[in-house]
DNA sequence: ATAGGGTTAG
């Protein structure tokens, strides 16, 4: 693993600093002292412009700070956080550990400003041990040099750490802002500890802390990643001001809560408010789409899209290719990915996963191996199409290989999923003696749907022995499935056992395992409507 | 004149 950064060819640029020296020596020798740009403040003021450009101009900051030692010219507390920050957004590391050293060089580093903007360097840049070690010697920190932390702390992952941070200041009765609260709430959202957030809640409430809309949306994500949605949905309807992120947060809060009619209801009221949808907004549409079926739905925010002007690419254009191929239109799927620019393993998964739910095992394996040939490495669910793929076809060989595979050449480690594809495969095989071996020696315990899987193997290949021995290993699950129930009683009707068919069912009954009421969603002029069995069409 | 924050797919 090489660490240097792709900036390191500016090194040679940046020469010890003598400030006071009418001559520079470079690499490529002396370079005439003259000015440019006038005094200091001007500089800084080309600096701070730069920090506000769209494109990334690292190499003009960097020139530019060359230019300035080169005239002679004293940076300043006001030169360096600028600077600091073009190479923060760049993560050029080695380029700003030399800043360091010039900052150490001229005594600045105890400026406020300059300490926490290092901070922040170094976390953004993913040295996070540097950083909360500057963060430790700081004798003066304050606010923003613990928000900074913790930011940097969530960049790399490290959530408790960050909370841990926010904890340590309400022990120590320090005061937190908006903007504090927005970074602990957010590394909790990740986290999905919902203990936690009610109490970092409470202390928000206690410390009366002056919430702004990011505030507000922060806390309206948490509840929602951490599971509940009614306390979501009840501040998202209390708070005071909304903007584009609430709707969008609100909204991708019912997806993951698996509300995807509330989602779509969500998106239509911030329609009649007359907000107009973003890229991100349109995504979470899209996935709720693909979770209903509801195609002409989907197809309405691909249209959108092109009237807008919204390009298929990325997120937004995986998404899309992800709706056309759950939603039974693999054409159209494919049509998308096709014309996007650049394809990522998400893309390709999506569209693997539609050609194996589609029965089209041989394109879904063509195309896993048109996306390792395009350099792209696979994941876990990227496996899930290949095997699903292998399953449906019949392929066990070659499935047995790839499920091989999974760890040997790529380190993903199979979870449920996988083993559930290997015993479905052996399972349709007719394999049932291998299926029941494979289940035995899985190092996770099986779950429900494994049972299931190898249950429905017996079902196929008329197996009662087995489907009795297994039927009582699916017994012993936490949650009893009624498709189970429904496999062996129809084994034994198929065996002709038909009295042992009718305890079957009995017991079903006895052990209250009902069928659980069909649930589903209908479109009606592209509307959404949500139906469960024996209950009023409700919206 | 300079520093900290939110939403997105399989």
């Amino acid at each position: 693993m090489h660490s240097s950064s792709p900036q390191t060819h500016h090194l040679h640029l940046l020469t010890p600093f003598e400030p006071n020296s009418k001559q520079k020596k470079t690499q490529f020798g002396y370079i005439r002292t003259k000015t440019h740009h006038g005094d200091i403040s001007t500089y800084n003021s080309i600096l701070l412009q730069l920090t506000k450009e769209k494109y990334d101009p690292i190499l003009k900051s960097i020139s530019l700070y060359q230019e300035l030692l080169c005239s002679g010219i004293s940076p300043n507390t006001f030169t360096f956080p600028c600077l600091l920050k073009l190479l923060a957004n760049k993560c050029a590391l080695a380029e700003g550990k030399l800043i360091h050293a010039h900052i150490i060089k001229l005594g600045l580093e105890y400026d406020a400003y300059i300490r926490n903007n290092l901070i922040r360097f170094y976390g953004q840049c993913g040295d996070i041990s540097i950083a909360s070690k500057l963060f430790d010697i700081f004798p003066d920190r304050d606010i923003v040099s613990w928000t900074i932390l913790m930011s940097g702390y969530s960049k790399v992952g490290m959530f408790r750490e960050s909370i841990k941070l926010f904890i340590q200041m309400m022990e120590l009765n320090l005061e937190v802002d908006a903007v504090t609260v927005v970074s602990a709430l957010s590394a909790c959202s990740r986290l999905g500890d919902l203990k936690l957030g009610k109490k970092l809640h409470r202390y928000i409430k206690i410390r009366n802390v002056n919430l702004d809309v990011y505030a507000w949306n922060a806390l309206v994500d948490m509840y929602a990643k951490c599971g509940d949605i009614t306390c979501a949905y009840d501040l998202f309807k209390q708070m005071p001001e909304r903007n584009i992120v609430t709707w969008n947060s609100m909204i991708s809060g019912f997806v993951h809560a698996g509300e995807f009619i509330r989602a779509l209801s969500v998106f239509r009221k911030m329609q009649n408010k007359g907000i107009d949808p973003d890229h991100t907004t349109l995504v979470s549409v899209l996935s709720a789409c693909t979770n209903l079926g509801a195609l002409e739905m989907g197809r309405w925010v691909h249209l959108y899209m092109l009237r807008m002007g919204f390009k298929p690419e990325g997120v937004l254009g995986n998404a899309l290719v992800d709706m056309y191929a759950k939603c039974g239109v693999i054409d159209h799927a494919v049509q998308v990915f096709e014309g996007m620019m650049k394809r990522d393993v998400f893309t390709f998964s999506c569209l693997i996963i539609g050609f194996a739910m589609h029965g089209k095992a041989e394109k879904a394996m063509d195309l896993f191996s048109e996306m390792l040939t395009a350099g792209i490495e696979p994941n876990e669910v990227t496996f899930v199409g290949v095997l699903t793929a292998c399953s449906h076809a019949g392929l066990v060989k070659e499935g047995l290989l790839q499920f091989d595979n999974m760890l040997k050449i790529y380190g993903l480690n199979p979870d449920v999923r996988h083993y559930g594809c290997v015993v479905d495969m052996l399972g349709r095989a007719g394999l049932l003696g291998k299926a029941e071996e494979f289940v035995k020696e899985m190092p996770i315990e099986p779950d429900s749907s494994i049972w299931g899987s190898l249950l429905a193997a017996c079902k196929m290949h008329g197996n009662v022995e087995m489907g009795e021995r297994v039927m009582q290993r699916a017994l012993e699950m936490p949650s009893k499935e009624d498709g189970d129930y429904i496999l062996m009683s129809n084994l034994y009707a198929f065996s002709n056992r038909h009295n042992d068919s009718i305890q079957v069912r009995k017991e079903m009954r006895r052990n209250k395992v009902r069928k659980i009421p069909g649930c589903s969603s209908i479109e009606i002029d592209g509307i959404v409507y949500e139906f469960r069995a024996g209950n009023k069409l409700s919206l």
